[in-house]
DNA sequence: AAAAATAATGTATATTTTTGCGTCATTAAT
DNA sequence: ATTAATGACGCAAAAATATACATTATTTTT
């Protein structure tokens, strides 16, 4: 099982081609060798907050949603990783501190996640505001930020 | 047949609240005397740009898709009001979401108005954070962000 | 004004997506 | 170390959406 690593080539796939049916893209799937069901895509696309859009030419094909102009998420992963000083729960929030200078970007780099657990952030100079959505623990959201944000700490109490 | 009407009012339904499928929309121009059938509507709704995208609730619904927005980036924004894009809610608090670089303006406007309801807000780029004082319901402060910002359609649930 | 071309729509159906449920796996709690 | 809780998954069925085709309306051309 390796939800992460599909999750991702999910992203890259539909953000560099166009697909149009869940179908199409258990077939690219495949063959990176990733296999599932289209059940699963059906879930997981959800999680990436993906949705299908008629697109100029009229057709139907899945759009990642807040990070349209946005690159995929690679390597410079764990640079930015690094401006994270430290995590802080509060009025069911949490607060990211950075680096000074660097919210905005760990912030962007949250919020193209898509992570359909996080409603928003919103970023100063060294701190986010991190907003779950509804009905997200702090334990999930945590994990949720472990993915996205991997190797940070945090202090989940 | 009454096309035009009835794209008008499918744009109109839709942002106003949430609908997840086609035929809970058909009900809905059923009430206000407009029928089509189901068809129709998968029709009209590709034509109008409209996405069925994962909300925050995780639950699926429609919305118009950004090349309104997009069009609206390029043009002057004479009222503030305009530059609102959606609202949101989660944990007790609202998301008003911008165009990209109004947050701050729209907040400004928002925290001159000194409304009592209103603890305060904070504005990153294109997101801002209303915060409630306590035991004010979202109803009484989508209420209060009606009179400050009219015009601007919420999605209360 | 008739004919031709184009657009809108409904019906029935095909395609696609979503979901209830059972199972297995992983993680947390006792 | 067990037991409980949570998450991931496949399967099959349900739900929802898209479309091929036929028909009717609308517009354009002659």
């Amino acid at each position: 099982m390796n939800k992460e690593k599909r999750l991702q080539l999910i992203k890259e796939i539909i953000s560099g081609e166009d697909i149009s049916s869940q179908t199409e893209l258990l077939q690219k799937l495949e063959e990176k060798r990733i296999k599932c069901t289209q059940a699963t895509l059906s879930r997981n696309l959800r999680q990436l907050r993906v949705s299908r859009v008629p697109g100029n030419s009229g057709k139907l094909k899945y759009i990642l949603r807040s990070g349209e102009h946005a690159e995929h998420i690679d390597q410079e992963i764990t640079d930015i990783v690094h401006a994270v000083v430290d995590t802080v729960w509060a009025q069911n929030m949490m607060l990211v501190k950075t680096l000074p200078g660097y919210a905005a970007a760990v912030a962007s780099h949250i919020d193209r996640s898509s992570r359909i657990e996080i409603a928003g952030t919103i970023a100063g100079d060294d701190t986010i505001l991190l907003v779950p959505n509804d009905n997200y623990s702090r334990k999930t959201i945590s994990k949720v930020l472990k993915q996205v944000l991997p190797g940070v700490q945090q202090n989940v109490k």
